[in-house]
DNA sequence: ACAACTTTGCAACAAAGTTGCAAAACAATG
DNA sequence: CATTGTTTTGCAACTTTGTTGCAAAGTTGT
């Protein structure tokens, strides 16, 4: 759902996620919209686990791990790394394409509320490596407390 | 197996494991000493997996999963976070203690042969967080191809 | 060497992920 | 808008990964 906005809106929303999919050469369906639109309005990262909750009316557990993969594999989500053995997931940046992930960003972990932040505005520094060594990727992950969990 | 190495040098390294283990408030036992061994023979990070194939004698699954468990809490060794849903344990270094952390290495994870190195050389670069987040661990994953596997 | 304690291995279980296949949904035509 | 070919979904069965309780075996300290 996407709140209390009005039917037009909705619809707006609609066709940007069905074209998101269609130029990802996915054929639109049910299942995958409503992954998608879990992810554009969700503005950390979402393991399977909590889609699996969301998205409360069936929708079976293959079905969201194949709806994954596929995202994945077509450069529309990426994985992000974590420490405690659950895979989570967030929307990729436009310079994103199948097959080739270029996800320089920053990601924060909540220690409290286990809330994963993708921090957009902040660059990854560039580390130099040792010689034989090449680089095509860099993740970032801070672990500490967010905003919300201040005391 | 400590490779060709002497009796006298095994005999060392078996004490200080030993010694590893009692400062850590832990009984020295064989699993623990065959898993610890595995550990400081290796420059890289282990799964799991890598364990229980390397520790080929007869040791049980869950007695790896504790021992590793037991590492973890003592500050032996820490988890190293990946994308594939495989937990990697690396060694810590002195400034890790029971309960706390500070692990602040970059690792490199190879995509062709999936080793993974610790590059403690390398320094952690700082980065500037939105205000109201506090950081409490920094970690740098690394993506690319390793020396060895260059072509 | 003995008593108190910890660790191990087994069994049974729970959770997470994968694969093959038939039915349903979708895309692209006329 | 109906039909055909392709893709996706859901089910069943299975594999892999991780957890828990408990008795037997091992370790520690005196």
């Amino acid at each position: 759902m996407i709140g209390s906005s009005g039917t037009k809106e909705v619809i707006m929303q609609d066709e940007i996620i069905a074209n998101i999919l269609k130029s990802a050469n996915l054929s639109v369906t049910a299942s995958r919209k409503k992954i998608l639109n879990l992810f554009l309005s969700t503005n950390g990262a979402l393991a399977h686990a909590d889609i699996e909750q969301e998205a409360d009316e069936k929708m079976d557990r293959i079905t969201i791990y194949r709806t994954l993969q596929a995202f994945v594999q077509k450069g529309i989500i990426h994985i992000i790394p974590t420490t405690d053995n659950s895979i989570r997931y967030a929307l990729c940046k436009d310079e994103c394409s199948e097959g080739h992930h270029h996800d320089q960003h920053v990601h924060f972990v909540c220690s409290e509320c286990h809330t994963t932040y993708c921090l957009e505005q902040i660059n990854v520094p560039h580390v130099k490596l040792p010689s034989g060594f090449t680089e095509s990727q860099t993740e970032v992950i801070i672990n500490g407390l967010c905003a919300k969990c201040h005391a």
